[in-house]
DNA sequence: GTCTATAATTCGATAGAC
DNA sequence: GTCTATCGAATTATAGAC
């Protein structure tokens, strides 16, 4: 192992640092409330020193959005386990349930990214925020695909929309308890569909 | 007609004037985008005379906030002459279906500011932005519980969550068919529920 | 009551030493 | 590659003339 080789992991591993950082301070605290200062405290760097990794701002809020593709690319690698198309769907919504208390205080990582980077005049980022959901949304459509069940791609908006909306209203009232009530009513809907 | 009330009326005229331009340009910009001179400039206001008005810019916020509140008040008088329950609750929903445009490209007003609120550290105005939707809420459950349906909290629950849902969708995915799609599918589970 | 000018602060970004 | 010091722009808020 050269040197060079250590100075690259190094540089890549504060690369990845600042980005998990992003990632967590921007669910947090939303993107323009959350200063370059926030995030490198976060990973443990030096303010200037950011900009050695990132060129702007920007460049950060991308890796955040790279950040939660590769989370979810992640779960449903974990998904792909289960033979059922109906018990990976399922599982999902289970997961949204155990996850009510981050729901209820910070609202959906992505969604919530979305909602603000839909406000930029800059349409460059915001199309970003959705593609990630489109990720979610296709993902989806196959499990009810592969159901057989028709109009998989409504479904599966259907899905991902209720999600989005619990996600909002718990967060919005403050109140994990929408999450267990949305989504048991999410995992009965999913039980009646039949092809 | 005095002249001290004709001073209070154009003042009182400055304030609505400026409160109705919070509203607008809020809901397109998001609060932290939106500076004072944005509001300011939409109201035909100078910049420095919009604190004799308000005296932070928060308290512009919460004005627009109770601006939707009121909103959603002549919107629920309105329905109020219709004397089925399930019809006024399909009206609502058909308004949903035609703001569709909007809703694309802005999303709900309450539902993206209560986004951004719920990311700031001071707990005040969140509370406020909850509220509003806890109103909607509230008119949602009395309609289903004269319907004499079965858990008509829950019910209220689903459908607003189902509105902040297809409005997050179609705004991320700039698509307002999401809009006509999801708010279809909403008309009929109004329809098909039986006491 | 209305408006201009500006103070005070914050933050993104850069320059340059090490 | 790493970090400190700081610039420059933007923005909230205030002081004070009219």
């Amino acid at each position: 192992m050269t040197d060079s080789v250590n100075r690259r992991d190094r540089a890549s591993q504060k690369r990845q640092r600042l980005t998990a950082a992003a990632a967590r301070v921007l669910h947090e605290q939303g993107v323009e409330r959350t200063t370059l200062a926030d995030i490198a405290r976060e990973a443990g760097v030096p303010v200037g020193n950011v900009y050695y990794y990132f060129k702007t701002k920007d460049e950060l809020v991308r890796a955040a959005l790279s950040a939660h593709a590769a989370h979810l690319d992640e779960l449903t690698a974990r998904l792909a386990g289960l033979d059922d198309p109906r018990e990976r769907l399922k599982t999902l919504v289970r997961g949204w349930i155990d996850g009510r208390d981050l729901a209820a205080r910070r609202g959906c990582p992505t969604g919530t990214l979305a909602v603000e980077l839909d406000k930029r005049a800059d349409g460059t980022l915001d199309a970003e925020a959705g593609a990630v959901l489109r990720g979610l949304l296709d993902w989806a459509g196959d499990q009810f695909r592969a159901l057989g069940l028709p109009d998989p791609d409504g479904l599966a908006l259907t899905l991902v929309s209720g999600y989005q909306g619990m996600s909002l209203m718990a967060n919005a009232l403050r109140d994990p308890d929408v999450m267990t009530r949305e989504g048991n009513r999410l995992l009965a809907w999913l039980d009646s569909l039949r092809a």
